[in-house]
DNA sequence: ATGGTTGATAGTCAA
């Protein structure tokens, strides 16, 4: 059984069921993980999904802020949701699939501007969160799991326009990079996006505020797919929907993509 | 060092 799942950081799931629909439509993953929904799980434009062929949703949500949704075409069982450093965010949710395998949807904290958490808290929550996820993956080693989502941290030299430049911008800071690093190593997590394309430049995010994001292209990749390394090597066709990025009303993040055979 | 844009929501807060 082969089966595509697609991760998309959506910065409004209301204001874009259009974009959501042209997503699913044009590219036809069984599952598509979206974060950002902003949306209570009830003002969710579920029918319209159902009309697509997704018949399945498990989702976390929240007013105005934050919020995971799970979408399906497969059946889902919902597996649950933690919350990490208390932070009483609608930031993660899992779901498994009849097959067996579970999907974790991940939203991680964006840390705010300044990369001390003395003089700002949202930087100590998005580093207690991550270490939230180090012990319960250390606790709990993931095994037919599949890990995607916005973890809002670009880890390599290679995920960002410029290394140099963006050492000190929360995002790619030392501190983080470590920190998710961390999370990875406890739960044995193979970045399967990196798997499939090890080499070169590899972005999921532009600003809003670029005048021309795609000419300037200062992309950073904060968008990923893991898996547990019990099925890692079935993945394979990672990609990244740059093109979504430019539809019309575009959230700044663009769709990632990878298929398993299992 | 600052500004730039977007969304939810009704004056800002978050990203």
């Amino acid at each position: 059984m082969s089966f595509t799942i697609a991760t998309w950081n959506i910065n409004s799931v209301r204001l874009r069921e259009g974009l959501v629909c042209r997503l699913l439509t044009e590219e036809a993953p069984d599952v598509l993980c979206l974060q950002e929904c902003k949306s209570p799980v009830d003002k969710i434009p579920l029918e319209a999904f159902k009309a697509l062929g997704y018949g399945f949703m498990v989702a976390r949500g929240q007013k105005g802020y934050n919020g995971v949704a799970i979408l399906s075409k497969l059946p889902l069982e919902d597996v649950g949701d933690m919350d990490f450093a208390d932070l009483g965010h609608a930031r993660h949710v899992a779901a498994r699939l009849e097959n067996g395998v579970t999907v974790h949807n991940f939203y991680v904290p964006a840390g705010g501007d300044v990369s001390d958490r003395a003089v700002n808290e949202k930087f100590g929550q998005k580093l207690d969160y991550l270490a939230g996820m180090r012990d319960w993956f250390r606790d709990s080693r993931p095994e037919q799991a599949i890990l995607v989502g916005d973890l809002n941290i670009a880890p390599r030299e290679d995920d960002v326009w410029s290394h140099k430049q963006l050492l000190k911008i929360v995002s790619h800071t030392p501190v983080e990079v470590e920190q998710l690093g961390a999370a990875q190593e406890a739960g044995r997590w193979i970045d399967v996006t990196r798997q499939d394309i090890p080499e070169g430049l590899l972005y999921s995010w532009w600003s809003y505020r670029a005048k021309d994001w795609d000419a300037a292209d200062k992309g950073r990749r904060l968008d990923h797919v893991w898996a547990s390394p019990d099925i890692a090597n079935a993945a394979h066709g990672s990609r990244i929907l740059r093109a979504a990025r430019g539809w019309e009303k575009p959230s700044d993040h663009a769709p990632v993509f990878a298929t398993f055979d299992l």
